[in-house]
DNA sequence: ACCTGAACACCGTTCAAGT
DNA sequence: ACCTGAACACCGTTCAAGT
């Protein structure tokens, strides 16, 4: 069972979720397709059990965060240590937190976020809409990162940087007068930081539930 | 081309993207398979294709928003409107946004955000942050939503509501000291609203940004 | 209790051939 | 320019049979 997941997430770090098939899985495990069917009813759960299986060491990194002294400050610490297993594994993006009933350390990932919104002075649906609006926040910006990058990419032909200014080049190409967000932010949109505009929307978050708890 | 989309829409409307293959939608348009393949390069073109189909709808019922005074208010008004795109198809929360070059209408629809967000008192990294949070925020909470509902749901063999209690209870049967935040909200989230979810946390991301703005 | 692997039903995609 | 549909490669899943 231990050796299935490890296989199960070592196939998805190389390539994806394209890469898991059961034949491949079976493959490296050595035994027969059918096999992994006494261990798992069907490949959705095998996709629930490998992203819980990778939530554990990300439950292991939370709990050994540092309690700060404010709530707030430690559900960021929570959510950016969220982020970055995501951003080291881009196919967790679409499955984490798929469903927390196959995912146990997933739904205790979101009790630790909710503990500290519990540490605010809020009423009750305030603080289920608190923790419901981080956690959605944090999966919204992973699904983006999970998106299959372009083959491009995967190949090593080109970076991530190219791939980024070629996007930025067609926005600049759009009519001026239609388009002038997107004509403003195209320089800024090439060579962004994934991390830093996931943290920069998670503060305007987080300053509005501080607002609301009057701290 | 048009009756490609409309009835591509069509399937994934009615039992979500499982049900949309090459084979069904070929024999819905009373041709072969291979003939799709003249106005569509894959089928994940054709997700994005039909995902920006109606997008089409959202972008008119966008542009058709009384311009508030306020900005903040004007993109309050945008995003609980693609929210409620995806609340009435919930396959589009997987598609929408997916690759804003093969989605035009997708694209413009950020546009208009940040047009929005440029009427603010902001840095040009601020705005571009501004903007992708609030993307970012509803397509996490789209994604969640977009979860195939459970196969009981489907029949019509269970109500919503009886699957969000039998999740409630699954909660208040855990450990209380383990959990205390779970027990907490399990009354909250039977029978919760998803809409007015959504707005609670999107009102607490609207507050930190009207906070950076100074208004 | 756990494994095997052929078989089944069903995909997306291609392509030589047609109009 | 657009359509056809058999064929191919590859899935997830089942199951009778084994140890």
């Amino acid at each position: 069972m231990q050796s299935v997941m490890t296989e199960a997430v070592a196939l998805l770090d190389e390539a994806g979720e394209p890469a898991l098939t059961f034949r491949a899985l079976a493959s490296r495990l050595g035994t027969g397709v059918g096999s992994i069917y006494w261990y798992v009813a069907s490949k959705d759960e095998l996709l629930d059990r490998a992203a819980d299986h990778v939530m554990a060491d990300v439950l292991v990194a939370v709990e050994k965060l540092p309690a700060a002294a404010d709530p707030i400050d430690s559900m960021r610490a929570i959510a950016v240590a969220l982020f970055a297993a995501v951003a080291d594994r881009p196919w967790l993006g679409a499955y984490f937190m798929r469903d927390t009933g196959t995912q146990p350390n997933a739904l205790k990932v979101y009790e630790l976020i909710g503990q500290q919104v519990q540490r605010l002075d809020l009423t009750r649906r305030e603080r289920f809409h608190a923790a419901s609006a981080v956690i959605g926040y944090v999966i919204g910006i992973a699904a983006d990162l999970g998106q299959q990058p372009p083959q491009e990419v995967v190949d090593g032909t080109a970076s991530r940087d190219d791939v980024l200014d070629r996007w930025a080049d067609q926005w600049r190409a759009l009519d001026r007068e239609e388009f002038p967000f997107l004509h403003e932010i195209a320089d800024e949109f090439a060579g962004h930081d994934d991390a830093e505009q996931f943290r920069a929307g998670l503060d305007l978050l987080l300053a509005g539930l501080r607002l609301q708890s009057g701290r």
